[in-house]
DNA sequence: GAGAACTCCAAACGATCGGTTGGAGAGACG
DNA sequence: CGTCTCTCCAACCGATCGTTTGGAGTTCTC
């Protein structure tokens, strides 16, 4: 059996990613991470240095690149609504995305790799404000941040929806999650208007 | 020393209130959260049957009554936003409340007392139609739902507002949270505005 | 007031935790 | 080929995990 250095190290990152935004830190085990990657837990150890670090590099990994890629097109509210509802896509896609967020919050006294997210956001502010005509760059910046807040909370705060949301309640999550997405397009184009 | 056993029970709950909140259920142990109760944790046993019980009893405790006293007073759009900037004073009051429903939605399959809840929510969807004329019973939900998810969002979602907010970024938090709050209001005026 | 019933705690339980070690095997270089 | 380095793993380490036990002290019952 040959080496595979890089491939080792992904497999950690992705078992760490599913275990972690599963789990979270504290209730990931070694043990259970090493078992999901197919790799020795030591691993863990000459690669990322501890636990700690693996969290680290599987948030820089996978929230780094959180908003590449979706960025507004268009101009008018409209095109935000889209926007936020391609943001919804794609946590449906990946939602180790929004729980991995949801662990980084409440676990970690800061974010990981701010810098480079702090200024993707500031280009995604700044975009906004280009979009939406008149939008001072405070508000753009509250603007985006309810955005992702609203989207990403459908995730993290799952038993909020199951308690909140009982009309029209199908037994199907899927109608669910398409009922939400419909209602979150037209908020966030409802909050995109009063510019 | 006499006994106090509603006492004890209470220190149990608040001190489980607080370490859960703080490092949520994996990552609280029980000699902490004994020492932190002034108890012995054998007392959580009895009391609770084991630490899952004590976790449900406490989310039962404190997020049973996350939207009791808080009503919308008055009508039409503002009156809307008045009630999110009171459940965002709520929140800053007791940050616990925030953190617990995290966690629940993070750890557990299905909410905590969830039928209570589900009524509560149901009533506050309903006395949303009566401030908002017009608006139709599944909008009212989605409605709901956006609202304390936004409201609750700054607070287990924290990790975010540090990227995403730098504009006019004093070092206070306290600043930060005030300017959260005067744009939650105003958002979730356009929110209920756009019925 | 004797004994049952209950509260509470110190100490200990096996299991499992994050982390380490020693060595077997695979490439690199001469 | 010999040797040195690096990858990888099985087995192990002390510490700590959630939980239980035995018993001392307190209240209730008759």
């Amino acid at each position: 059996m040959a080496w595979d250095t890089a491939g080792t190290r992904r497999r950690l990152l992705d078992a760490g990613a599913r275990q972690f935004a599963a789990r979270g830190f504290a209730g990931t085990t070694m043990d259970a991470l090493s078992r999901d990657a197919g790799v020795n837990k030591e691993r863990v150890y000459a690669y990322f240095g501890d636990k700690r670090g693996l969290f680290g590099a599987v948030l820089a990994d996978r929230l780094g690149g959180l908003l590449d890629g979706a960025q507004v097109e268009g101009t008018g509210p409209a095109a935000v609504g889209a926007w936020a509802g391609e943001l919804f896509d794609r946590y449906r896609r990946t939602p180790d995305l929004a729980r991995l967020l949801a662990w980084e919050s409440l676990e970690l006294d800061e974010a990981a790799s701010a810098d480079h997210r702090a200024a993707t956001c500031r280009d995604r502010a700044t975009h906004l404000r280009a979009v939406l005509p008149g939008l001072d760059a405070a508000r753009a910046q509250h603007l985006l941040l309810s955005v992702v807040t609203l989207v990403t909370g459908w995730w993290t705060l799952a038993r909020l929806g199951d308690v909140v949301l009982t009309a029209g309640a199908g037994a199907d999550p899927d109608d669910a999650a398409d009922a939400r997405r419909a209602a979150l397009v037209a908020q966030v184009e409802a909050l995109a208007r009063a510019t």
